[in-house]
DNA sequence: CACAAATTAAACTGATTAGTTAATTAATCA
DNA sequence: TGATTAATTAACTAATCAGTTTAATTTGTG
């Protein structure tokens, strides 16, 4: 029973471009399963699976208020999300400044 | 036919631990199939769909030397992870702050 | 109490995923 | 040429995923 990688439930859950587009609209606002389910031409209780992975992954968090079960948007996970991508920033900047570079050298040549 | 947002691939691609341990491995040298496989506990062609998963989103590329492909990481794809997760830094930021308020108020309040 | 609304649960289907072993391709080497 | 090495392809299995429809649960309201 090696308890898994928690990244490897939040880069699934961000696998789904429906589960991005609740996303994205939770950075707004918390808002109810109904009102995340309106955009799409989808049946709630798929709409309600997708909640659940994002839960689960610890990307949202749902309240209790009368019938509702507002959702709101966890950001830590998203935070590690971008810590991970960060380890490898020095690699595309690597790239980006060598391009820099070759940029510079062809104006140092337009000059000639 | 729609097509689908490569974030779809990339995503998936990273919701697997032995594909980001590749990754991490591809960060400091190129490698063929074999020294990727090395480590794992795996069949090589176990490896090999990895490594085409990995492919197909874009976050590696493949030479041809000898009878050897050599693996190499592609890091756009990456900055592209790390440049949709900071679409909510300022949701994690806020959090941040906050929290830092608090402790300053607390130490206000300690200083009476 | 009865009913309507919001959401989840259950049961099912079809597609995809992650792995296996065995066979195949392609290149080097003796 | 024949053997060896690197890697992929093929064929298969078990599990998970993404969706459906129908039924149940929970809460508020007339």
């Amino acid at each position: 029973m090696t308890d898994s990688d928690p990244l490897d439930a939040v880069f699934g859950a961000l696998a789904h471009p429906v589960r991005r587009q609740i996303l994205a609209r939770l950075a707004e606002q918390d808002a109810t399963v109904n009102e995340l389910a309106e955009p799409f031409d989808m049946s709630l209780p798929a709409i309600s699976k997708h909640l659940r992975v994002l839960e689960a992954a610890g990307i949202i968090s749902r309240g209790k208020r009368a019938q509702f079960r507002p959702c709101h948007l966890e950001p830590e996970p998203l935070e590690a999300v971008a810590g991970w991508a960060d380890q490898y920033r020095h690699i595309w900047q690597a790239r980006f400044d060598a391009m820099t570079r070759a940029i510079e050298t062809m104006k140092g040549k337009a000059d000639d």
